[in-house]
DNA sequence: TTGATTGTTATCATATGGGATAACTTTTAG
DNA sequence: CTAAAAGTTATCCCATATGATAACAATCAA
């Protein structure tokens, strides 16, 4: 195991830690996804934003994370790409 | 085929009739995945409020619909009844 | 029936999501 | 290099999601 891993794995044993780092991990996953529909569908912010009737500014500020988005917002962002969103859940 | 299934297809003519329609299929779907989990975990409103740290009248308002709820506040509930939370997104 | 549990509704206060605008930085094409 | 396109950041404003409390209705067991 590299020296890395081993620091990786001491550091999780604190659960502060584990948990910041899970949570971060989750917003980039969350963000990813944003950013494949947009990509699949070719499309600039700017344009996006457009068929989502909002402005690029809001576009990227949803894109950069750090906010909470409605469901209701990830839905029209979806659509705005051409795509159908849902949540489903699976055992912790 | 019955009558009814002509009045519906008739009325699927209207884009608007039919917009509203899938808009109140998907609530209902929403709704019902969020309940699905509450009863999956054996939980009652109440015992959900407590380990969401929020009121049993919020989490009748959140199941009763209508509203747009955040992606925080759809995880924080999946998580109080021992779920994971992801969104998918797939062709329209 | 009656009482307890569960869910619903109404209402208020507050925090914040999201719209709008503008200036700025980064990236890309010529 | 330079101009245009794409993305970022800051700010203001407003609508509304959500917390809190309380009274009410519905369900269910004893």
């Amino acid at each position: 195991m590299s020296k890395l891993q081993h620091l990786k794995e001491r550091a999780f044993q604190n659960p502060e830690v584990r948990h910041e780092y899970d949570a971060l991990a989750e917003e980039f996953e969350f963000i990813d996804t944003l950013l494949k529909m947009r990509t699949a569908a070719g499309l600039t912010q700017d344009e996006l934003a457009r068929r989502m009737g909002t402005q690029k500014s809001n576009i990227s500020r949803l894109e950069k994370g750090g906010t909470n988005p409605s469901w209701g917002t990830l839905k029209r962002y979806a659509h705005a790409c051409g795509f159908e969103l849902s949540i489903d859940f699976h055992g912790a």
